[in-house]
DNA sequence: CAGTATCCCCGAGGATACTG
DNA sequence: CAGTATCCTCGGGGATACTG
């Protein structure tokens, strides 16, 4: 038995009476919401960087994860990735139309977070003294 | 040495040449793209809800995560728990104002990747192929 | 019904060393 | 510079049993 709220139908990646463990939209939301995606995505979102750019950018994310999240985004088709055949090497990462369309939905959220973020936490923390 | 490019600094979350690795900002990101985070904002955005249908309509989700994350949004004041005093007991939970206005940004985001989730994983998957 | 308490495992993710 | 390769840890998260 599912709920049978008519309002929960409207929802986006709803289906069926709920939201499927296994969907395109889960499996896309993962990537996204995964622990570094967000913050390269909107990284990427002010231009193209370099490797070692973004890894400074993004303090503490190990050179592993940077990696594997650049790998995913550009499975995804979110990350263009460009090579230069000099040396030292220069590849180049940005936001493919694709990307930019995910992260025009991106800047808000986290412009909300960023904005509010402070309340948030010190009003937590005003509740646990 | 911190990446100097202009265009960063209108990110929000961004500061001091970078996004900082402790900060309330990155804390608060971590809660709403926890695992279960986004799914269960957004479920509640539809309407005040039981913990049985939240639990049936998020399939996957165990109890054990669907308490832990339900803390940790009320615990951020995303969240507003009210049980009532009946037996059998009888809770329910809703977003709270603030709550409302993150699942605001939340469903463009999950609205988009709903439409394009099918494209960009076939995609994935015509091109390892 | 709405949770806690407990146990346990696996894999996300970090640290380090190495390479073209 | 831009990665890979390898090893290892820790805690996110699932399964199950139990309770008011």
């Amino acid at each position: 038995m599912t709920v049978s709220d008519p309002r929960l139908d409207d929802l986006p990646g709803y289906s069926g009476g709920r939201f499927p463990a296994a969907c395109n939209s889960r499996t896309v939301l993962d990537h996204v919401t995964s622990k570094w995606g967000v913050l390269v995505l909107l990284t990427l979102s002010a231009g193209s960087l370099r490797w070692g750019e973004l890894r400074r950018t993004i303090e503490g994310i190990s050179e592993k994860m940077l990696a594997q999240t650049l790998r995913t985004l550009e499975a995804d088709g979110f990350v263009l990735r460009e090579a230069q055949a000099v040396i030292p090497p220069r590849v180049d990462y940005s936001l493919t139309e694709r990307g930019r369309e995910l992260a025009d939905r991106l800047i808000p959220l986290m412009g909300w977070i960023a904005d509010n973020a402070d309340e948030i936490v010190d009003g937590g923390m005003r509740q646990r003294a």
